[in-house]
DNA sequence: CAGTTAACCTGTCAGC
DNA sequence: TGCTGACAGGTTAACT
């Protein structure tokens, strides 16, 4: 489940059957899941077994849920990824690739299934070290101040920029990188160093809200263009999280496997040929970073 | 530094 | 029915 407002989803989901669970069992059916684990301080199993979560957090497309060891459980969904909550014993997934059994103090045992169809995702365990700004590592819910891992981030995510919709999000950094950058600005929405959680989806939609070719400089935009596209692209990440996402099909789920609502929403992806809300000119489809890209030829112009 | 390409993978769908 | 090719929401490393 790729962007952000699909990895919230899943974060929020997990939040409250993780937290202050213990980890009892490790079950690794695909090796390949865990990519991008460095096995430095012992193996992904050996790490995980005996510790207790401590949260679920999320920067951007990444999430990681604390450890009491000042490691955390990293994880990413890449193009496929699930991570899904069952009862022990439920029917197997298709596609399992790692399964966690956790013992929660009062809702018992849950199994955690990691499921991935193109394994382009990952589990892991990282090191956490400290924010660069000292403020949270990335959102998880209820602000927990006085927590040992509130301000750390695993080693892994430390150059991922903050996404739009947390507190912390520094705009006018944001502004001063676009102004400096010699690219196009969907290429800019996509550079997850410089703001993350927008994948190609909310990029389409977000440029067609506030009427910018992708392929316009991000150096060109004005300031108040650029602060158009920071509101359009908060507007519809917020939008797309109250509906649960955007799901084409039962590959996009939350915890409990069920789709959201959002591709009913959109405006410019996967609609080329249909005409344009706003004008009614057909919405086109250009071949960009070898995948699409999604807009209306008359209201994004490049200028 | 910016941009391109390839690599990592499996499944689904359209067309023949 | 079966084959082939195109396509899919991401990240990273290597190269120009």
């Amino acid at each position: 489940m790729p962007e952000l407002p699909e990895v919230e989803v899943v974060r929020a989901g997990l939040q409250p059957a993780v937290t202050g669970a213990l980890v009892t069992g490790v079950e690794i059916f695909d090796e390949r899941s865990l990519r991008r684990h460095v096995p430095a301080a012992g193996s992904f199993a050996e790490q995980l077994t005996g510790r207790r979560i401590l949260a679920a957090v999320r920067r951007g497309k990444f999430l990681w849920l604390p450890l009491d060891s000042d490691r955390a459980l990293v994880v990413h969904l890449g193009m496929s990824g699930q991570v899904l909550l069952r009862t022990p014993g439920a029917a197997e997934d298709r596609m399992l690739r790692i399964r966690l059994t956790l013992e929660h103090p009062t809702h018992g045992e849950l199994w955690v299934n990691f499921v991935d169809q193109r394994i382009f995702g990952s589990m892991a365990v990282d090191a956490m070290g400290p924010t660069r700004d000292s403020l949270p590592g990335g959102y998880s819910g209820q602000p927990q101040a006085d927590a040992a891992w509130q301000n750390r981030i695993p080693s892994q995510v430390a150059h991922i920029a903050r996404d739009p919709i947390d507190p912390s999000f520094a705009s006018n950094a944001f502004f001063a990188a676009l102004a400096r950058k010699n690219t196009g600005i969907k290429r800019a929405l996509l550079d997850q160093n410089l703001i993350s959680g927008i994948g190609n989806i909310y990029a389409d939609e977000a440029l067609f809200a506030a009427r910018i070719h992708y392929e316009q400089p991000a150096a060109s935009l004005s300031a108040a263009k650029a602060r158009t596209l920071l509101a359009a692209v908060r507007t519809i990440l917020q939008r797309a999280l109250a509906e649960g996402g955007t799901s084409f099909d039962a590959q996009y789920v939350n915890v409990n496997g069920q789709s959201g609502y959002f591709a009913h929403s959109l405006e410019a992806y996967g609609r080329q040929g249909t005409p344009c809300s706003r004008c009614g000119t057909l919405i086109v489809r250009e071949q960009f970073m070898n995948r699409g890209s999604h807009f209306c030829p008359r209201c994004q112009r490049l200028r």
